[in-house]
DNA sequence: TATTGTTATACTCTATAACTATA
DNA sequence: TATAGTTATAGAGTATAACAATA
């Protein structure tokens, strides 16, 4: 006797809406000048790798009560070598407004993962530092999401690797 | 005499941040077994890079009276070729709530750009269609949002999107 | 006068839960 | 009992503008 086919699962029917949603915008798309199917759907699979991406990792970080801005924060203070920041260097290196920062920090310090010490040499400003337990909490996560970014290259042939890193590279600096 | 170099401008300041951060994250990565340099800046680049973009198409976007989440709303109701569409179809196309398309309708009914007709098969649902206004405010963006998208990908060869493409459809399929 | 940080406010995008009306 | 849509509420993430304190 045959064996039944393994039932079409979520990602078919992912591909479903994906292609519902993409045979129409390129069957419209032939009445624009400058419609380049190629460039769209490079374009489209980006956006949507990304949305896949941010809700896999934004789970993994919510299990150690981190977000992703709140996890930038932290990796860029404990990545500052003892060095403690004020909070508008952290605002220029996350590319975010002052006003941002003041809240996020907010948020790290009522947790118990950073504190502010005052400037001695500057009043206006406050010194920003991963505390032992904010430390101590970024430790925990860090393996589990190192794991996670190598077993989604896995795949990856390390010239795959090196090509999409260029590519994208090349996609970025052509966004003006 | 010489000529004075150019100033080094934004780019340039924004590589600078970018490796300030990027070498720590390298060197402190080297302590956690699965560290995977090539991966992880291929990882962080992708992400930065959606930044870039979504900053320059939300401005893009924003000229119009549009913003990403209702222009995804507005293509689809005028790509479903004269098929009114369900509200619950719209979330379960942009893989969204229903409550959330509740409030996306409603932003584009009060624009005008959309209108909700009674649904004669289902005294449940709406259906909900573009109107003139929204199909006229649509087409006057579309043409500078493939030109975008076009000038983006203009330094590329044809095999090189192909090759992004297949990158980036291979990085998806590995996030699980 | 310029800078640092805070507060107030607001906008976009998203979600869940409880609800109404209908199937 | 299940489904379509609405409402209320919440929360993350972002911004600008006005402000106080300090440089």
């Amino acid at each position: 006797m045959k064996k039944r086919p393994i039932p079409p699962a979520l990602p078919v029917a992912e591909d479903l809406r994906a292609s519902y949603y993409w045979t129409r915008i390129r069957e419209f798309g032939k009445k624009y000048k400058a419609f380049d199917w190629p460039a769209v759907r490079t374009l489209l699979t980006f956006v949507y790798t990304y949305d896949v991406l941010m809700v896999h990792f934004t789970k993994l970080m919510a299990g150690y009560g981190l977000s992703p801005a709140v996890f930038n924060v932290l990796m860029i203070l404990s990545r500052s070598s003892g060095k403690k920041l004020k909070q508008h260097d952290i605002s220029k290196l996350l590319l975010v407004s002052r006003a941002n920062v003041t809240g996020l920090v907010n948020a790290l310090v009522r947790k118990g993962l950073a504190k502010r010490e005052a400037d001695r040499s500057d009043g206006r400003a406050w010194l920003v530092k991963i505390t032992p337990k904010g430390k101590a909490l970024l430790e925990s996560y860090l393996p589990h999401h190192y794991t996670t970014i190598h077993r989604i290259f896995s795949e990856f042939k390390p010239d795959e690797k090196k090509e999409l890193f260029r590519l994208l590279c090349k996609f970025k600096s052509g966004i003006r």
